[in-house]
DNA sequence: CTGAGATCCTGTCTGC
DNA sequence: TGCAGACAGGATCTCA
């Protein structure tokens, strides 16, 4: 999925896509994702004015006075603007129809992607295990050092647990680990002090640059108007086969994710 | 409690 | 060209 960057970007590009904050319809168009999309979504946000819209880890929030719209794109969700009259192409699961015409098209070909209404937002099963965002003061040496000390995860699991941090997904846990100079299999316990405290800096390095750069695209990722992100060409390990260093590569699975690292680089 | 593996779904690419 | 199998950026659930 779009991890921290791309839902970032995704979402001030909603943000500088909206005239007028008004919903005229929210349209389900086929209710199969991760979650059936709830019918009560549209009775909810009809008529009503987006009071705020953010990003919080993976998730876009539409914030109302009566509520919020919690969205996750999964791995290959997409927003497509469109105005005028609404073509259906494969694919496409709901609309929001703006008052000032736009129109918000969400299309997910895998199906993992999920919208919920919740009241509360602070008390809905998505967000309320959800730990500190990587680019606030909260994410922070001590923070690491504490999690870490006590786990016996791999590193890379352990900051991809988005109980622990916020937003950082597979792609950005390898380039974080890649800038540390640790390997995503060692032990996340074994990790000295100063290790933390490059891995600290190195996340939010990446993640801003990548918040800069307009995300990433390997496959499916597409900002709103249908470009891919510029961080691509910025990456320095993932899904390549060759390090600066000149030493190979390696791709490994940890729990299932490609997992880049050079051997060289990486201890 | 922790951590690993299966699982949801479709499209694309690789190799025979 | 056809077809089987692997793989893809997520995260929840189940089980040991």
């Amino acid at each position: 999925m779009p991890e921290l960057p791309e839902v970032e970007t995704i979402c001030n590009a909603i943000k500088h896509n909206i005239d007028s904050p008004k919903i005229d319809e929210f349209q389900i168009i086929n209710n199969k994702l991760r979650w059936k999309i709830n019918k009560n979504i549209p009775s909810k946000v009809n008529g009503q004015t987006i009071k705020k819209i953010y990003r919080r880890a993976k998730y876009i929030v539409f914030e109302f006075h009566n509520g919020s719209l919690i969205i996750h794109l999964g791995m290959t969700g997409k927003f497509r603007k469109i105005q005028g009259t609404y073509t259906s192409i494969k694919h496409d699961h709901f609309l929001i129809k703006m008052a000032d015409d736009n129109i918000f098209v969400y299309n997910d070909v895998r199906k993992f992607g999920s919208i919920h209404w919740a009241s509360d937002i602070s008390d809905h099963f998505l967000m309320k295990n959800i730990g500190v965002e990587p680019l606030t003061d909260d994410f922070n040496n001590l923070y690491l050092k504490n999690k870490t000390t006590k786990s016996r995860m791999k590193i890379k699991n352990l900051i991809m647990d988005q109980k622990i941090i916020a937003g950082v997904g597979n792609i950005y846990a390898s380039e974080a680990l890649f800038l540390s100079k640790i390997r995503p299999t060692k032990i996340a316990y074994r990790l000295s002090k100063s290790m933390c405290e490059h891995l600290v800096r190195s996340i939010k390095t990446v993640l801003k640059k990548a918040v800069k750069y307009g995300g990433t695209s390997i496959k499916d990722y597409k900002t709103l108007d249908g470009n891919s992100g510029y961080f691509t060409q910025k990456l320095l390990v993932y899904g390549l086969d060759k390090c600066r260093c000149g030493e190979k590569i390696r791709n490994v699975k940890i729990s299932g994710r490609s997992s880049f690292y050079c051997p060289k680089c990486q201890k």
